[in-house]
DNA sequence: CATATTTAGTTTAACTTTGCAACCTATATC
DNA sequence: GATATAGGTTGCAAAGTTAAACTAAATATG
C-alpha cells in the first residue's frame, strides 16, 4: 500500500488523533470561517477560494466527525446551514493558540492589521499560557506525557 | 496552474499564516516528538514511521521557518541534532490545545492511557481556557477579529 | 588495514490525494 | 419557459506520499 496518507486515528496520542480530524489543509480554516458567522456552502467557498469538490469532501468529513451539523436554512429551501456543534465550538482554543503564535512569529512588524478581541470589551484576549492544576504558570519544557497505569 | 496547494503565507489571518508553517500533515508530530526529547533524524523517522524523504523535506522546511536549528552532535560527528528554537518551543500551547481537544473528543472512555502532566508534580495540566485581559473566562462565541485602524 | 555498520540523507517509481474546470440537478425567480 | 442559485459530481492534471534502492561519510569490528 503506497502513496497513502498514514492513518493517525488509532494512535495513542491525543495530538495525532486531533490532527486526523482537523489536520487537513483546509479544515481549520473552514472552522475559523464558521466562527466568523459563515454557515453556507457558497459563503465558505467564496471566502476561502477553494475548489467546490474539496470543500464538499471537507464538510462531509467534518460533519461525520461531529464538528458541524447540517440544519435546514429558514430563508431558502435549497440551501442548508453548517452549524458548529459543541465539539466544533471547543476548537476555539486551538484557533486562538494558532492565531497568537502566528501573530508573534509570522508577521513583519506593523503588517498585522487585525486583533483577536473579547467581544464584550473589544480588547485583545489574554495570552493562552500553560498552567498547572494549582494555577502556577509553567514553561514549554515543564510538561510531559505520563502513562496512566504503571 | 492546477493541483497546487494554495499559499496561505500572505493571508491577513494569523491562523492561516501559522498553518502555512506547521499545517503540514507531519510537522506538528515532529515538533511533538522534539518536545519528548527526540533530536536525531533517525529517532524521528523510527518513531513516526514516515518516509525518509518526507521527513527530510519537513525538517528542512521547519529549519527554514526558524522552528529548529541544526546543531552538531557532541557524541557523533556524522549525526547532528535538531533543536527547538524559542519560536518552536512556543508551539507548546498549540500542542496542548490539540491534546486536550483530542482527549475530550477523540477517544472512547478508558481508551486513552496517557496524560499531559506537569513535570514538577506529575499532575495533569489545567485546561487551557480563553480569557479576557481582565481575567474573565470567556466562551467560544465571545471573541472576534477586529481591524486595528478603522 | 579491510570490511561491515550506522547516520543522514537523495533518487526513483508506483501510487494517492488535492485542485481546477466543467458539468449536473433541483428549486426558485422573472 | 429561460435564467439564476445552491450544492454538489466527474474527469483529468499536478502535487504529495510511500517503500525501496542507492550514496557518501564516519565509526566500529575483525
Amino acid at each position: 500500500m503506497k502513496g497513502k496518507r498514514t492513518d493517525l486515528g488509532n494512535s495513542a496520542c491525543g495530538i495525532a488523533r486531533s490532527l486526523q480530524v482537523i489536520g487537513d489543509w483546509w479544515s481549520l480554516l473552514i472552522v475559523r470561517d464558521a466562527f466568523q458567522g459563515r454557515q453556507r456552502f457558497t459563503e465558505f467557498q467564496r471566502n476561502l477560494g477553494l475548489a467546490k469538490n474539496i470543500l464538499s469532501s471537507r464538510l462531509k468529513k467534518l460533519v461525520d466527525a461531529g464538528i458541524f451539523t447540517v440544519e435546514p436554512d429558514p430563508n431558502s429551501a435549497l440551501s442548508h446551514l453548517y452549524v458548529l456543534t459543541r465539539k466544533g465550538e471547543e476548537l476555539c482554543v486551538i484557533l486562538v493558540a494558532l492565531w497568537q503564535w502566528g501573530e508573534d512569529h509570522c508577521f513583519e512588524t506593523g503588517e498585522l492589521d487585525h486583533r483577536m478581541v473579547d467581544r464584550a470589551t473589544g480588547k485583545p484576549l489574554a495570552r493562552l499560557t500553560l498552567t498547572a492544576q494549582d494555577g502556577r504558570k509553567i514553561g514549554p519544557r515543564d510538561f510531559r506525557l505520563k502513562a496512566r497505569h504503571g
